[in-house]
DNA sequence: GGTGGAGTTGGACACCTGTCCAATTTAGAA
DNA sequence: TTCTAAATTGGACAGGTGTCCAACTCCACC
C-alpha cells in the first residue's frame, strides 16, 4: 500500500527538502517528520544522497511528456525546456541530487545510471531515426553542464530553458 | 616564502588527497601531516571544499599550454585534449573539486568563478576572433557536463578526450 | 488465546565537521 | 636581552553521519 513506512518517508523526506533545503535536511528530521524513529528511517534511506535520487528519479518520470515538434530540433527543444520547467518547479530537488549523484555511495550507483539513461533515451526519442550518436553525446553533455552550472548558482533553472534552446541549436546546426 | 604554514597546509592538502582519495581526506589528518594543530589548520583551511577548490585552482594555472592548430576546431581541441589530459593525472583532485564547487560555502564562491572564467577564457581564446557566443556557451556547457559525468564515474578522464574530439566537431561543424 | 517473526524503537557508538577560546610559544623590535 | 604581538596549541563543544543491537509491539496464523 502507498501508506507503507518507505514511502511515508519518501514523501516526509520531499517535504522536508522543500521546507529547510538539502543542506539543512537531515535524516533524523525526515524521521520525525513521518512519526518514525530515526534507526527506522535509516533501515529504509541508506543515506541522504539515496533520498535524493530517489526522490529525483520519482520527480523524473512522473510527468513526462511526448515531445513535440515537426523537425528534431524542434523536437529536442521540447524536451530541454519540458526538463528545465520541471527542475525549476523544485529547485530544492535539482540542487540536491547533483551533489548525491556525485557521492561514492553504491546505492546511488544504480540510480545514476538510470537517471542518465532516461535523459539519453529522451534525447534519443527526440532526434529520431536519423540520430547520431555524435549529437545525442553532445546534447547529453550539454544538458549535463546545465545542471552542472545550475547546481553551482551559475545560473537558475529559469535562465536553463533559454540557455539551452540556443545551445540545441548549435548542436544541431549542420548535424 | 613558499615554506609558510599556508603553503605547507596545501601542500599536504595535495598529498593527503593523493594518498586517501576526497572521501576519506580530513582536515585533521592533513593538519598532522602538515605537522600542525588542527586548529592552525582550520585557521587557513576553512572547509574541506575551499581546500579543494584551491588546490584544483592552482593545480589548473599551473602549467597552461597554448592552445595550437591552424583553424579553430583543432585550437579548441587542444585545450579540451590539454585539460583532459591534466586531470587525468590528478584523478582524485577532479573527482574532489566538483562535489567542492557545488558546496554552499561562501569561501568557494570566488574560486567557482574564477575557475568557471578560465574555461571560458580558454575556449574563447582557442575559438579566436570569430567567437560566437552561443558556440563558446556549448562549448562550456559540454565540457561542465564531461567534468560531471566524469566525476560520477561514468567516463574516465582518459575516455574524456577522446569524447570531447567528437563534441567539439559536432558543435563547431557550420559555426 | 497463544506465539513467532517482522517491524520498530531508544540509545549508545565511533567518527566527522567547524567553532571557539584561554593558555602558551615564538619571533622580531626596541 | 626583554617585551609584545602574532602564531600556534590543546581540548572542549554542538551538531551531523551512519551503524548496531537488545528490547519491545503488534498482528496473522495456528
Amino acid at each position: 500500500m502507498s501508506n507503507s513506512t518507505a514511502e511515508r518517508l519518501l514523501e516526509a523526506g520531499r517535504e522536508e527538502l522543500r521546507a529547510v533545503g538539502h543542506q539543512t535536511l537531515t535524516i533524523r528530521m525526515v524521521a520525525q517528520r513521518a512519526g518514525v524513529s530515526s534507526a527506522t528511517a535509516y533501515t529504509y534511506l541508506e543515506s541522504k544522497n539515496r533520498l535524493y535520487a530517489e526522490l529525483f528519479w520519482r520527480f523524473l518520470v512522473e510527468d513526462e511528456q511526448v515531445a513535440e515538434g515537426a523537425d528534431a530540433v524542434a523536437r529536442v527543444r521540447s524536451v530541454t525546456r519540458n526538463l528545465a520547467n520541471r527542475l525549476a518547479e523544485a529547485p530544492e530537488l535539482a540542487a540536491a541530487v547533483t551533489p548525491a549523484l556525485l557521492g561514492p555511495d553504491p546505492e546511488v550507483d544504480e540510480l545514476r545510471l538510470r537517471i542518465g539513461s532516461e535523459f539519453v533515451r529522451r534525447f534519443r526519442d527526440a532526434l529520431g531515426a536519423k540520430a547520431d550518436v555524435a549529437v545525442l553525446e553532445a546534447l547529453a553533455l550539454a544538458f549535463s553542464g546545465a545542471l552542472l552550472q545550475a547546481g553551482m548558482g551559475l545560473m537558475t533553472y529559469a535562465e536553463m530553458a533559454d540557455r539551452l534552446d540556443s545551445v540545441v541549436a548549435v548542436i544541431m546546426k549542420g548535424n
